[in-house]
DNA sequence: ATAGTATATTAGAGTTACTCTAAGTCAAGA
DNA sequence: TCTTGACTTAGAGTAACTCTAATATACTAT
């Protein structure tokens, strides 16, 4: 079982955002022990690096937050899920296609710049 | 020359967002008409886009408005101009290999949950 | 001539998702 | 005993929009 310094570390994730996170609902398995301190279980580490995937690719923490109580409220929300799931890939599909336009224009710009600085240069 | 709002529609970007562009300084060559209004010629285009482009690969504002007053200072600051060019280029290969990771997990999630789904309805 | 539409301005409120500080509590370990 | 690290609530700060309101000016269509 992981403190919430030991999954911050562990996952790249600041404590103050692991806490909000799970105040918001995003962590339906985190269990207390006797004092409250949260201890993550191997299992909550996935759901933690679930979150994470969702939220950087963009969904929205209230999304986030949807998913995570389709999932408690059990099997009949599988289809739901799955559908959420597939948006989300679609999205990010298109969203690589568009980072990798960025990176062409970036690409053109360096180009651009290290012609110009070698005429400089001469 | 466009007005704003021709380029809120042409570039996909609402004319809040423009004038907040604007108003930080990220256009340096706009100008406007005898009533004060913005006027695009197609090289703000290439700046908007630049701009547009910049953001959507998260350089904040602040970076983006001190690359534009480098380019405002001229020839002699082509070298950083080309330096912050490739750094973000590099951060966007990097992006890109991190959206594939990310996507890999979706679509293990997407494929669990197709299984699930096919149990279920036997 | 007037009504509608589009532009502009300043000022400021609202939103999202953190990010952090403050103040106070509690409990385990050196 | 003291430090460390966890907890809480409350609230401030930040970035980058996003929009509304109030006011003004100017073109355009009826």
């Amino acid at each position: 079982m992981y403190t919430i310094k030991q999954v911050a570390e562990k996952m790249q994730i600041s404590p103050y955002t692991l806490r909000y996170y799970d105040n918001e609902g995003l962590f339906p398995l985190v269990t207390r022990n006797e004092n409250k301190v949260r201890l993550f279980s191997e299992g909550d580490l996935e759901w933690v690096h679930l979150v994470q995937c969702l939220r950087d690719t963009d969904m929205p923490v209230s999304e986030v937050k949807h998913y995570v109580e389709l999932f408690k409220q059990g099997e009949n929300t599988l289809k739901e899920r799955y559908q959420i799931i597939l948006k989300q890939k679609e999205k990010v599909e298109e969203e690589i296609l568009e980072m990798n336009k960025r990176l062409k224009l970036l690409e053109m710009k360096a180009a651009h710049y290290s012609k110009m600085l070698q005429n400089t240069a001469e």
